[in-house]
DNA sequence: CTGAAAGCGCTAACAG
DNA sequence: CTGTTAGCGCTTTCAG
């Protein structure tokens, strides 16, 4: 195994070997018409034999157009849902010509300043992760600084704004479906945070599947939360001490479904056996504790992918007029099935 | 509000705003010697006034050496573990001119295949995380090709190997003097798989800070672990059914410390009352519980951080022979007190 | 359909 | 200490 070649081979290598010019491999190789097929295929081989990776940088220098962009996190946005974002943007943005940065805002910064550091970073677009995707300021200063937004998962979507996200509601209608399909009729609700319209759609899931299977609603089925653990501490307590507690409970998030968990063991509540309890998100603490929550996973590390494809979309042709490219994109999400629901105990 | 430059400044820009040439100009903004201070400082105040930021892709592009280095991790990796290193690593490879791609190897993929994969990268150098930087194969065919290797908290630590860590011993020894001052003698211990050396590091952390308080070693209070949740319940089982049960339990990770929470309420334990319960590493999981956990803290961001600072300093001097820089790195941790710990109950 | 020329912004080499 | 001359690898003109 010698060291071979000492610099990686560039265009022109490609273009020698294929026998034309560097201007027809270049065409070849990004897929631009006007190339005929036999030199297509020429250049196709060379690229293969001599195992030519385009450079990264030679290309962006050259390349007219800005074909920088952001992903901008806020502290508040936990390492794991971050990870995830930034692997599929970094996975995506080589594939779309596009040249990813990633920029953090200060903790209490003003909308102004963000907006100037991105500004700074001279970029294109910005992936904007929530909580910052709703934070109307800021996106509209970014706005007018023409710089092209993306919304990652927003609570409210504007029509003229690039989105990503997931059917919140229908993830809802399927878990709760999940749940009545296994037999159970009586089934607790614990909110999330009232000010996430996430939090609003998923109750309206929920509300949707019981009255299309002829379940009445209950509101005392209906316990208030705010995505923490220690609000699904108090919102079970409080559905399970009704007169006749539900069979199931469906938490807004994981975080509220391990409270719930807790507050059922402290009752002596067998979960599942005595009691099913679904989550929601699937971050890694749906595995981490016993038993092992069923939840709804979102295809997180996709959204940003798609979002970087949006991006490369509208950032190829400057015209703003006819801007015909669809500009929301929904994902599938996942029921993932672990071991905390089970049909419902007979009496 | 109007678009003020639609096109960056360029360094021509600033050497014009500054009155100098460009080469003048360029070795100002890196640093160089050989710069009046006169002309330094004008430099600088263009730059500033013109607010200018150099150009990533053009450096590349015309610094010869080769700068590109790549973040390889496996799908064994958490996203919350890998979300870190990256945001480490995003942030610090700019300041050292490096350019950072992220490389994810295939599931089952050989040595050899990973290798490949890399090499065509044309990467100078790549950081590995654990697992991958204790897969000696993996390294030393990294090593043939010529390829720098960062090894992050690899388990062994070979004399020429270039690595960022912590000290785990020192750190398990911080978290047991913790318990110790706290009052505490009878403490037990869940280990961790037996395979990673960290286990073994924070054992022995464990068993020195006993040994210094003159509170005699007991056997029966180390309880065999694996990292599992699961492991973690039949360990505390094991610790918390002893005739005299120990009034603290130090586990190897917060995953097994979360199921001795576990079990000790299953036990009507009280946490941290009845019983002190402390884990290591800090995920997400410790503050998602209830008593949020004690523990300790990896500066996973500081890590990524310092290996891309390891590669540039290798990078920028070609001179094999008088490698004289630091090539180990070790990082503070950090003893995060939460609600799960407390002096121990009077008989 | 193809190719030659001209840079993109920056920095290594050399000369002053 | 400073400036000039060449490119880095690629793509965009603009002519064939």
């Amino acid at each position: 195994m010698q060291k071979q070649d000492r610099k990686p081979p560039t265009i022109k290598d490609v273009a020698a070997h294929a026998g034309v010019s560097v201007m027809t491999a270049s065409r070849a190789i990004n897929g631009k018409a006007l190339v005929s097929a036999g030199a297509r295929e020429a250049v196709a081989q060379a690229v293969k034999a001599l195992g030519y990776v385009p450079n990264a940088s030679a290309r962006a220098l050259a390349g007219s157009a800005d074909r920088r962009v952001a992903l901008l996190h806020s502290n508040s946005t936990t390492s794991a849902y971050l990870g995830e974002l930034l692997l599929g943007a970094l996975a995506e943005a080589p594939q779309r010509h596009l040249h990813l940065v990633v920029e953090q805002c200060a903790p209490g910064a003003f909308a102004q300043e963000i907006v100037d550091q991105v500004a700074q970073a001279h970029v294109a677009g910005v992936i904007l992760p929530p909580p910052l995707c709703d934070w109307s300021e800021l996106v509209e200063q970014l706005a007018q600084r023409d710089i092209l937004v993306v919304a990652i998962a927003p609570d409210r979507d504007g029509p003229d704004m690039l989105s990503v996200g997931t059917d919140d509601r229908h993830a809802a209608y399927d878990l709760t479906r999940h749940l009545v399909d296994l037999g159970h009729r009586r089934i607790g609700f614990i909110e999330g945070n009232p000010r996430h319209r996430a939090s609003a759609r998923r109750l309206q899931g929920f509300r949707d599947c019981l009255a299309d299977h002829g379940i009445a609603a209950d509101a005392a089925l209906v316990a208030p939360g705010d995505f923490s653990f220690r609000s699904g501490l108090d919102a079970a307590e409080q559905l399970l001490g009704l007169d006749t507690p539900p069979t199931a409970i469906f938490a807004c998030n994981d975080d509220m479904a391990a409270a719930a968990i807790t507050v059922a063991h402290q009752r002596k509540l067998n979960v599942p056996g005595d009691i099913s309890i679904c989550g929601f998100d699937d971050t890694p603490l749906a595995s981490a504790i016993w038993p092992a929550l069923t939840t709804i996973r979102q295809p997180i590390r996709d959204m940003s992918r798609e979002a970087i494809g949006l991006l490369g979309m509208r950032l190829r042709s400057p015209d703003d007029g006819a801007h015909g490219v669809i500009g929301k994109v929904k994902l599938d999400y996942q029921l993932i099935r672990r071991q905390s629901d089970a049909v419902p105990a007979r009496h």
